[in-house]
DNA sequence: CTGGTTGCAAAGATTTTGCATTGAA
DNA sequence: TTCAATGCAAAATCTTTGCAACCAG
């Protein structure tokens, strides 16, 4: 499990100052386990100012701790990222959650594309129901989860 | 090589009308090979209101017949299905060009992941520097590529 | 005709920027 | 002290919506 403090501390490596906004924008952050909007970080979060949180959230992206979802709709969400290295993303259309993983298989297959020219990069996310929320969905037939996520 | 004339076909097919504003947008989405933003067609496209040309892009989108990029930086850009299943994308940084492909070892992968839950989708893009982009980026190594685009 | 489609401008939503002030080292 | 970081509000971007006019079937 990451913590506030790791965070902060490689922020301060990377040559920022680790100042109370930003460890009270971290506290937040790693309450959650699942992807956020900036918006929500504003409101979640009183006292800090939109453009704090707007340039802390760029800032986290640049050095690497946190992740841009790509989800479909509405504005982009971020979560942290769990672990340092490449990894790709599991998340539950129903909740928000969102569950790290890699996969050697997928870095196989990379290989048999490199003919299309030199791969600089991929992003990889997978849109589930997890079972707590399959569960639900059971109990309430009703209830639509956020689709918008789908490719 | 999809035509201009068999998406309005789809549309029509979908209960919409072929009229001579689409005709003229789709010309110009079939004639690009890349990932174009809405505000793009808006300029390229003249004498169409900005609200068709968004109205259009969400109908598309609806209908499966363009794909929204999950680039990183700036705003959303689309790119013309030229299969009509489920498909991934070879985006190029340099150039922009896109490039689509289904590799069933993905969908072999995703069968392992379904111990997370059940799997309701993915979205899958490699980002890759062209051959000819390669090519370029040999003559002239001052030039960076768009790598905005990269995880 | 009739209802889908369009253009325009206004409104909405999201993010960035200018600038004076504050705060960490 | 010094320069990064912050807050505020204005500006910039991107997208949607209300409404009257228009057009395809």
């Amino acid at each position: 499990m990451v913590t506030a403090k790791e965070i902060l501390d490689r922020i301060e490596t990377g040559g920022h100052r680790p100042t109370a906004s930003r460890r009270r924008l971290l506290d937040a952050v790693v309450a959650r386990g699942d992807g956020f909007t900036a918006e929500e970080l504003v409101a979640e979060v009183k006292g800090l100012g939109r453009a704090t949180v707007y340039r802390t959230v760029r800032l986290l992206l640049k050095e690497g701790l946190l992740c841009k979802l790509s989800l479909q709709d509405g504005a982009p969400r971020y979560t942290l990222s769990q672990k340092l290295g490449h990894h790709h993303h599991l998340v539950c259309v129903g909740c928000g959650v969102v569950q790290e993983f890699s996969q050697s298989v997928i870095e196989q297959m990379l290989m048999q594309l490199s003919g299309a020219g030199a791969i600089m990069g991929h992003r990889i996310e997978v849109y589930v129901l997890c079972p707590s929320c399959q569960a639900k969905s059971e109990s309430t037939p009703g209830h639509s989860p956020r689709t918008g996520a789908l490719a």
